[in-house]
RNA sequence: GGGGUCGUUGUCUAGCUUGGUAUGAUUCCAGCCUUGGGCGCUGGAGAUCGUCGGUUCAAAUCCGGCCGACCCCA
């Protein structure tokens, strides 16, 4: 129908991504603009989202240890400047509040771009001695970073929820320890729960978290071939504790500065399921991570009305049971077919049609969002038949992710390849480098393209890249590079 | 950081060149009709044309600032 064309998605997703996304965020439900640029409304559906990512991760840091607290939101520009890199790092996307009510403040307070100043600064008060450590926190607030230029929903925004850990430890090899803990810790929710593969590595010292010692990163890549960071764990060594004075004192019975961790997911990985998963037809959410997993869609006429609501209340009811998230759509003002274009576009994994016609043969017919098959259960098995095929669903998604990261992985052994790559299919292009930042430097001028990580895994394979892409010299390190979202 | 496109009702859109009562669809509401892939019919509602200023007897339309959205390039 030619009127159903604007209500549903109206471009295809592999021939304008950008344009697809934002509609599919639109359409979906999952949030609005709001008056402010770079700001925008989460709508239920989204929030859904992000409650379950909440949910996972929040029982993950419990079960290793780590409590929630709350930190101020207006951090003094004295706090914030008392770490130098951190300081000028952050500088030119500080919000700052500079009245209150009629009067001019005697200091400036930023409005908190991240809180390691303002936890730190009573972190060392509550340590005295080595028995206060380990200190494991978590944070889950929201971050305020201005955004000038290119806003996307979820992917750049100038305020973005998120979670950030602080770690204070008496040694350095507990708090790296923690730093590659976390680091799984994430790698497990984004690829068991949202099915999204990644990289994981090192940043470059250019790309690194500024004040931190080391940054270590899960790169995702999208189907446009660009990069997508999800997740970052920092060591960040004594760079804080010294400005901050958080000392302790040992058994030894000298003071010794503490060392120390952050770490952070934000709202950016709902962004990355609708680009991952997404298809034509609007959103596709992985089982694990979908407020609604199942929905129930009663097909009848007028006089078989009530007997097929009533089945379709009492299937629920058994799901339900079995602890899955299900909805019926009993409304009556829209017909079967546009409630079934409706939560494809939500991205619903599966759905269940129930008509007169399947009540006749103890019966229910199941559509997977992901492939769009149908089948015909038995209700005597309706349980486990939803359970596996939910599985399915979750194993395919990540399957095609990895499908999609495998073919975005290219190597360039010359910055003449390098280039043709970048401008070709695009992706996560391997080289060797030197390791020196101007190479690095000049990459990103040229081409666009910056180091994204250092991965863990291919760090021992030289061979073929055994010279910097760009200067030419002995390669010391083997680099990722992408142009990234 | 550089370049470009755009803003008319909840949504999409015509009108703008050549200034003079704002077009259509969808949506929403009431009622009828029914629902296995975005049903149909009847009636009704919904817009200070993003915003501020300028030109003019008169501005959605011409000019300028600002706000916002989007795209491409580095």
């Amino acid at each position: 129908m030619a009127s159903a064309k604007h209500i549903g998605i109206s471009v295809k997703k592999n021939e304008n991504l950008s344009d697809w996304y934002t509609q599919v965020i639109w359409k979906a439900g999952l949030a609005d603009y709001a008056p402010v640029k770079g700001f925008i409304v989460l709508k239920p559906y989204g929030y859904a989202i992000w409650e379950l990512i909440k949910d996972i991760l929040d029982r993950k840091l419990k079960e290793t240890g780590h409590q929630n607290g709350f930190l101020p939101v207006l951090i003094p520009e004295a706090l914030l400047a008392k770490e130098k890199d951190h300081f000028t790092g952050f500088t030119p996307e500080v919000f700052w509040v500079t009245r209150a009510g009629n009067n001019d403040l005697s200091e400036k307070l930023a409005l908190r771009p991240t809180s390691e100043t303002i936890a730190y600064s009573s972190f060392s008060r509550w340590i005295a001695s080595y028995r206060d450590l380990p200190i494991k926190m978590n944070f889950w607030n929201s971050a305020l970073r201005a955004e000038i230029k290119a806003t996307k929903p979820f992917i750049r925004n100038s305020e973005f929820l998120w979670q950030e850990g602080h770690t204070v430890h008496a040694d350095e090899e507990e708090a790296k320890g923690e730093v590659m803990l976390i680091l799984d810790i994430y790698q497990r929710l984004i690829e068991d729960h949202l099915a999204i593969a990644t990289i994981a590595g090192l940043k470059s010292e250019k790309e690194k978290f500024v004040g931190a010692q080391y940054t270590t990163t899960l790169e995702g890549m999208m189907p446009d071939g660009k990069a997508l960071q999800m997740a970052t764990s920092h060591h960040l060594g004594q760079n804080f504790s010294k400005p901050f004075e958080i000392k302790y004192l040992g058994q030894d019975n000298d003071q010794h500065y503490a060392w120390q961790t952050s770490w952070g997911i934000s709202w950016r990985l709902i962004g990355a399921l609708v680009m991952m998963h997404g298809d034509d037809k609007g959103l596709l959410l992985p089982p694990y991570i979908a407020p609604i997993q199942i929905v129930v869609v009663p097909i009848f006429r007028d006089r078989d009305s009530k007997v097929v609501k009533s089945k379709a209340l009492e299937v629920a009811e058994v799901l339900r049971k079995s602890g899955l998230r299900v909805i019926v759509d009993e409304r009556e003002e829209y017909t079967s077919g546009w409630k079934f274009n409706e939560w494809e576009v939500k991205g619903v994994p599966l759905r269940i049609n129930l008509g007169p016609r399947d009540i006749e043969n103890a019966q229910v017919e199941l559509v997977r969002r992901d492939t769009m098959q149908k089948s015909t259960v038995n209700c005597s098995i309706l349980v486990d038949s939803v359970f596996s095929i939910l599985n399915e669903i979750q194993t395919n998604l990540l399957l095609r992710t990895k499908e999609i990261l495998r073919q975005y992985l290219s190597k360039a052994t010359s910055y003449d390849s390098f280039k043709s790559i970048l401008d070709g299919k695009g992706g996560f292009v391997y080289t060797g480098w030197c390791g020196d930042q101007s190479c690095e430097t000049k990459v990103k001028e040229e081409t666009g393209a910056d180091l994204r990580v250092l991965p863990f895994d291919e760090q021992q394979e030289t061979g073929l890249l055994s010279n910097c892409v760009y200067c030419r010299q002995p390669a010391n390190k083997i680099a990722v590079f992408a142009r990234a979202y």
